[in-house]
DNA sequence: CTCTGTCAATACGGTGGCGTATGGTGAAGC
DNA sequence: GCTTCACCATACGCCACCGTATTGACAGAG
């Protein structure tokens, strides 16, 4: 409610997600935050009522910074193409590191409600330009399919096996040749 | 050595490779296990020196069964097509459910070096094919690429977001169609 | 029938995290 | 200057798992 009360707060937020990145949900954990932060779990249970609730506030801030907020700030893209491309590239460049630990941590329902509303989310996204370009809504949704799903794949290889990947730039253009025509 | 003494040391390899298709890397532990085979501890540690050995054993036995396995058994299919074909249908047919577990578990090495081998060989096995069909070596291992992409994006998306995965022969046929031709 | 080696049970100590209960501190409000 | 309240520290009990040490059962070799 009061604003000023979230300020402590999000430091823990913020450390959260910087900890679920770096080592995963299993990172998310009170007594390592606190020492991360130069703090006791004293504060912690002040501002949390217990790990599930850090959870499921990381989750949610991570849906806010890394979902909604570049699916919007892209649909200001007018040209279809020029939108795919956008999204498809950046796929390439940053791996999104924090987007797969989630899917590592699925098993915690917060987190597979998160991904997978976040799935759904993009892949109507994807439907949505492909549709644009002239597709009709089932082929649309299709490629969207097979688009999405390259990109959590890509993601996987970037992280896990990157000395397989070789050159990302080539691949890049390769998969927006096939995919985009 | 002796073929005797991995008896029962197999039965703890088995469980092991069971728990980790269930509950993940977290559930290969010795003291659930041991409940789960109704023994105790002083067991395990008579077969194995540790978790990481019982750890390292499950990867490779996985490894055997559901990658060079497989691939070796499909390799038997002349057609290069039907070879793609028979892989990429596969990958909409059962979840490799395993193989995910273990993504979800790359900060430990041994799973790391296994999944990038297993990424290795796979897309290699791809490549080889791709070029039989007649595409030249680089553009052939960009495909298999993307292949292979496409088969772990869809092996997220089968487990952690089904729903929007919506009709999986519709999508298979989608992608043979796209990748292939 | 004893001895030896294989395998498992028992029992222990250690670690690391969760959650709670309670005490302390400093600043704002009166 | 005293109180109140937001915020954090201290200290505790709890649980789950790892690993070790020791003992016991039991089968086959001699």
């Amino acid at each position: 409610m009061t604003p000023e009360q979230n300020l402590d707060r999000e430091r823990w937020e913020r450390a959260a997600l910087d900890a679920l990145e770096r080592g995963g949900l299993a990172a998310v954990a009170v007594e390592p935050l606190a020492r991360e932060l130069g703090v006791t779990k004293g504060s912690f249970y002040w501002h949390f009522k217990n790990r599930p609730e850090l959870i499921a506030a990381t989750v949610a801030r991570w849906e806010r910074l890394h979902v909604d907020g570049p699916l919007q700030a892209v649909a200001t893209i007018a040209d279809p193409r020029e939108r795919l491309l956008e999204l498809l590239g950046k796929a390439g460049a940053k791996p999104p590191s924090i987007f797969i630990r989630l899917l590592d941590a699925v098993d915690e329902p917060v987190v597979r409600a998160a991904v997978a509303r976040a799935a759904e989310a993009r892949v109507a996204f994807l439907a949505q330009a492909f549709g644009e370009l002239g597709l009709t809504p089932a082929k649309a949704r299709r490629q969207a399919l097979l688009a999405y799903s390259t990109y959590v794949g890509r993601a996987h290889l970037a992280r896990d096996a990157p000395e397989v990947l070789g050159d990302q730039a080539a691949l890049s253009r390769h998969i927006a040749e096939q995919l985009v025509g």
